[in-house]
DNA sequence: ATAAAGTTGACTATTTTACTAGGAATTAGT
DNA sequence: ACTAATTCCTAGTAAAATAGTCAACTTTAT
């Protein structure tokens, strides 16, 4: 689990999509003047968010992306799985092929490192983006 | 906070030194074979974790590094925060000067960034060396 | 037709990470 | 006093990741 500002744009940008759209599909534009992010950048993100069927798109003058759920339904660990990679398993044997025995200190530390990303994991997936934007509905920036 | 094997470095080390010293402290070299992490690095690393009073040096021959205080007093979170910089406080309002007033989208995932964090650290303040190295005190590698 | 939008792929600047190199200072053992 | 093992210190660097930029293309409402 990686935690860079690709994630936070991505969670951004669909908060901002989830306060905006109301009948029409909000476009990358727009979202990238409210939030100040770049927007071929955010081209990147939405390619990817697009894929793990997060947002529908819409071609043509006014389209842009819609959420393909409720925000409620929208965990946020789905956002952030869907821009950042994979986590990178860590190998207790760097040099060997052979598993983690959960002896040596090397894989004691490894398994503290999994514990730790069990815990992030969790956190992301008890929030949704309806709880987010719940927070406050009526400002719009 | 930041999470890459410059921290797990850390504790794999602090952890072999918990686990290693008997009358003589550990040498870098020791840590370095044992661990297969490089003796330059680990110089780096326990620079700083000698700044932060979590390991004495010993110089000379015969000479290396002994814990402080005892497995149990230091926490996993002295040892991450020693090695990794500062956690980067995330700026609500990039361009002005202005304070998180917690409305606007922005402020609205910076909030959810400040609560992970929190997540984390608390998880990291949780557990001690000497929870570590008492999963498997006895192999020495 | 035109213009606003998404789609795609290649490229790039900056930063961070993980590491290397080389030497100086310290000290135990001889 | 000498040697070797160690910590200490500074500088540099290769690779990877991050955070973009750029340009050409497709789709579609008007």
């Amino acid at each position: 689990m990686k935690l860079t500002t690709k994630g936070r744009y991505a969670v951004m940008a669909m908060a901002d999509i989830a306060v905006n759209q109301k009948l029409k599909p909000v476009s990358l534009k727009d979202i990238s003047l409210r939030q100040n992010i770049s927007l071929s950048y955010l081209e990147q993100l939405f390619s990817k968010l697009k894929n793990r069927k997060l947002v529908k798109s819409v071609r043509g003058p006014l389209g842009g992306y819609i959420l393909e759920k409720t925000p409620k339904d929208i965990k946020i660990s789905n956002i952030i799985f869907a821009v950042d990679e994979e986590v990178k398993t860590l190998n207790c044997n760097r040099d060997s092929k052979k598993s983690c025995q959960g002896k040596s200190v090397r894989c004691i530390t490894h398994h503290l490192w999994v514990d730790l990303e069990q815990h992030i994991n969790d956190f992301f997936d008890s929030t949704n983006l309806g709880d987010l934007i719940k927070q406050k509905q009526s400002d719009l920036n």
